[in-house]
DNA sequence: AAGTTTGTTAAATAAATTTTTAATAAAGTT
DNA sequence: AACTTTATTAAAAATTTATTTAACAAACTT
């Protein structure tokens, strides 16, 4: 596919196509939109970049660069920057993915923490008042006992990711696991 | 919404909608489609399942229910279940969270590392080769370079994520994080 | 071995999501 | 304060993805 004959300015921008094709798709694997996932893997190898700038890098509509920065600020992989001088806002991309990677999860996490354990505690209520209900029959209340008990179980959990993000914010994981660990 | 003139079968009924709905909506969010999500969920209250029993209780079609079930075999949060004298094959769900959350991680996160680290491998190859060849000017030259030093630090993430599965698999993130650890 | 039941694959339809065009708002400049 | 530039919101179009209908294959029964 590609030659030697291309020059060294082209071939930059071939191996940068490849690790930027990698990256977006991997984010498209997380739920992360196209758009979005093409617009932060080009930022990786960008200083910062205008919606402008973006546009023209990746041809598509700048509503669309718009929308998909914000998207990406949400999950703390892309800064606003100020630059001084120019009227255009100018976006940076976080390098280190330790941190932009990271984040993603923690945030995916807690919000998958929250929905379940407030699920959880309401349905634990419905099962306790169907075990104290006088028109509940012997085996209906043994069923309700049954998916109170497995509810209860399932608890441990989601306290457990809890416990995962925490020590990932508070960087206790990585005396667990070191970030330049040899192979 | 719910009256306490439900009947108990009913409100027994409205409590498990409730935690399938939020297991189903987590699932959504990383990317499983809405059918085998909805599935899981719903066998995550049942002892095991035939497809037609799946078709009934979703009210969809047979192939989506196929294609589903084999989707979540894939991930290894659904097992294929033995059961004598029935010609129907049926299918139990992991109802361990532990294993079932952990083993689409571990896959997900496996994927991630291969296609990103093979990548690099490739794009770190061609900027040798413009660092190398004799019709790059400094700059191009300097250019780079930059970008080979960069993927080069980002491979530190790759290994840790690696690192992460390895010790997910294995058990020993476990002695790091107790399941059962207090609130 | 023919017939029946069950499960899967393929093509077509339907639904949902993403992106764009167009319009509006906000901010900055002269 | 009017004008210009930039960014955002809303409605429309287009693409993609998920699901179903229909056809096929496989497995089991009689």
């Amino acid at each position: 596919m590609s030659e030697s004959t291309d020059g060294p300015k082209l071939k930059i921008e071939e191996a940068k196509g490849k690790v930027i094709g990698a990256i977006a798709e991997t984010m498209d694997l997380y739920g992360v939109t196209p758009a979005a996932a093409n617009l932060y893997a080009t930022m990786y190898f960008k200083d910062q970049m205008t919606l402008d700038e973006m546009r023209t890098e990746l041809g598509m509509s700048k509503p669309s660069m718009s929308t998909s920065v914000r998207k990406l600020q949400d999950i703390d992989m892309v800064k606003k920057t100020f630059t001084r001088g120019s009227r255009k806002h100018t976006y940076a991309a976080e390098k280190n993915f330790f941190r932009s990677f990271m984040s993603f999860y923690c945030q995916m996490w807690e919000r998958e923490v929250k929905m379940n354990l407030d699920a959880i505690e309401e349905a634990q209520e419905d099962f306790i008042n169907v075990i104290k209900d006088a028109a509940s029959t012997p085996d209906i209340v043994a069923e309700a006992k049954q998916f109170y008990d497995q509810l209860e179980e399932s608890k441990a959990y989601y306290h457990w990711l809890n416990d995962l993000v925490d020590s990932i914010r508070n960087g206790e994981i990585f005396e667990f696991l070191p970030k330049d660990k040899k192979e």
